[in-house]
DNA sequence: CAGTTTTTGGCAAACGTTTGCAATAAATCG
DNA sequence: CGATTTATTGCAAACGTTTGCCAAAAACTG
């Protein structure tokens, strides 16, 4: 009923810029010029200002802020639909270093989607035409687009990361799977194998054009037919990765003839081949060598300890963050569209030379 | 130089509500109560309306409203410090659950990581105090306080979630942990188990007082004494859960009279802790039975597969979002400010009756 | 010391919405 | 049919900042 202000206590909404200039006994614009452009003010005013917000608590209000400067602070992260696809892992790895590095640049991280329905769509174009954020990192080679809108054209500075959607037009920071996939392929074959099992992840996604494309480079270069690959995965989606694994080792009980290497392209899926696997008996590295990606730090601990190829999260995070504020700042990083970060192999006893 | 519109082609800046409704001939206001307040505006002119919007590609601008109603739409989640402790395997889930209840209440959700420095503790209460939230669910039992300021009485409405905080006067959200390690204690008691092992977090945690008060409840029903049950870790932090179970197992073999169940306060630390165990020769549960806390998806794939306490956090997401939700809308929910989901015991391969 | 430059601080107009109030048109009532 | 209510729309004032512009004061300059 009443909208003013019913006892003459505290204020619960907190002291504004005009509190703070009374206060100091200053003009307002003399107070945001202190607080934001402190060269542009007196010193000894200057002081008297900082006490005087100090002595109210005071804290800008963002909106206001943003509202004028026509700017948010805000960048959001766009996550592939399925969270427990491979990647879980690493996500909350990738999500503190994304966020540590924003908030060192003075942004703040918001979390778009996690599903990639329709609904989810919508709310990242609200987002990004609504203003609300100041750019986007996108972890999914599916950039939003729903009746006329598309993230494509919103204007917005965007980084894709894990995935190469520099022919987008987007700088990309990637690891360099095909390279490493195609090393330690080379190094199975060096120990012997000469069929290997591969693991994949959801079909045509850039990760396995790569990592696949690793596989077949190895064979090739050491003389080996695409014949020697077989495939398990890719046909379905929306799953834990663990599911890929358990449908995977259910594949490869049908084979005739039994690979005796296995390239899985997330550590989830290995883990769940490889635990059913053993229970058929099966003995690893003596009958089967596995190795795969992501890098998870459970992997040291599983029996037997897992060879993988580790994602740098941490790294492609920092450069990420960097690349966007770059393009945000304008300092435009014409230069390479795509930012490779290498890859480690971490070799484990997964990995062994073929029995004969 | 010049702030004008240089060229006459399309605005990048996006269209605005005052374009809307010069295309559709009718005021301003029309147009906002049109999109938000449907009701109050006619048949005929909303058609037009929507119709102007849809063609022009209009989004409000979230900053000005939210400036103007005095509200922000986000939410944000403060996350423990270092994210690698225990939880670290179910954040991603928690993440999920949020977000998805949040969003179908038309709220973002915004990611504030705690950690232990001064910085993001200011950054946390900038959020809290320059009105860029609206609310916060906290999974850490520091709330953030500096000079003067602190989140305790920011007015913002708080949800603690997995650490009970009542206390404090926080609304939280909690899992039945006491009950749950009082009834698996109770359960290898009824195998035969007599002398336990217990792998400890951080001490003095909520998480531990209550786990381990569990478990020393069960030892009293059974009447025996508290000196059954031996504790590791509690005395690093800031590490992988991994770790604590390292350095858990060394602990272990330093035992002159060895315990024959292990109760772990995490999954990642079973894990490690049975992993090094079995490098010894022990065999699990042969040997040693073992159950540990946070129902990850990949203790079904651990050899043996491994019993664990999981904490719906699912159900836990969407109770602490309705709890939070409900607070901001005034529905004042002066009842309970615990609110206790259960959790499940899955029963897997690690645990068994003692030998003899 | 008058003239010129440099600092410093205030005024007021934005930024893009929402919303109280008032005005008009339409509908209902007695 | 006049009087009252109700539905529909517009006007203009907020919301809390930032910032262009100008004036006053201070610091130089010759």
């Amino acid at each position: 009923m009443n909208k003013n202000k019913d006892v003459a206590g505290e204020e619960p909404s907190g002291a504004l810029m005009a509190d703070v200039a009374r206060l100091a006994g200053v003009a307002i614009s003399t107070v945001s010029r202190a607080l934001a452009n402190p060269g542009r003010v007196n010193e000894k005013t200057r002081a008297k200002i900082n006490a005087a917000a100090r002595q109210l608590g005071y804290t800008p209000n963002a909106m206001a802020r943003g509202l004028r400067v026509g700017k948010s602070n805000i960048i959001m992260i766009i996550l592939p639909g399925s969270l427990y696809y491979g990647a879980s892992q690493i996500i909350p790895q990738v999500l503190q270093s994304i966020n540590k590095s924003l908030i060192q640049g003075g942004y703040n991280l918001m979390i778009a989607n996690l599903d990639r329905d329709e609904i989810s769509e919508r709310h990242i174009l609200d987002l990004a035409f609504g203003g609300s954020v100041r750019g986007a990192i996108i972890l999914s080679s599916k950039l939003p687009e729903v009746d006329g809108r598309s993230l494509a054209n919103s204007g917005l500075p965007i980084v894709s990361m894990l995935l190469d959607m520099s022919d987008a037009g987007l700088q990309s920071v990637i690891t360099n799977d095909r390279e490493a996939v195609r090393d330690v392929t080379a190094e199975l074959i060096r120990l012997g194998h000469r069929q290997f099992f591969y693991l994949a992840g959801p079909e045509g996604n850039y990760h396995d054009v790569e990592r696949y494309g690793g596989v077949l480079e190895a064979l090739e270069a050491a003389g080996l037919s695409e014949g020697s690959v077989r495939r398990s995965g890719g046909h379905l989606d929306y799953q834990h990765g663990f599911d890929i694994g358990v449908q995977a080792a259910d594949d490869f009980a049908k084979l005739t003839e039994k690979p005796t290497a296995v390239i899985a392209t997330s550590d989830d899926m290995a883990i769940s081949f490889v635990s059913r696997i053993q229970r058929t008996g099966l003995s690893i590295p003596g009958d089967l060598s596995v190795v795969s990606f992501d890098g998870s730090p459970v992997c040291e601990f599983c029996s037997p300890p897992l060879s993988t190829i580790k994602q740098p999260v941490e790294e492609m995070g920092r450069a990420a963050v960097d690349l966007l504020l770059g393009a945000i700042d304008q300092r435009e990083t014409t230069a390479a569209v795509r930012t490779v970060i290498h890859s480690e192999l971490i070799l484990r006893e997964s990995i062994g030379p073929t029995k004969n």
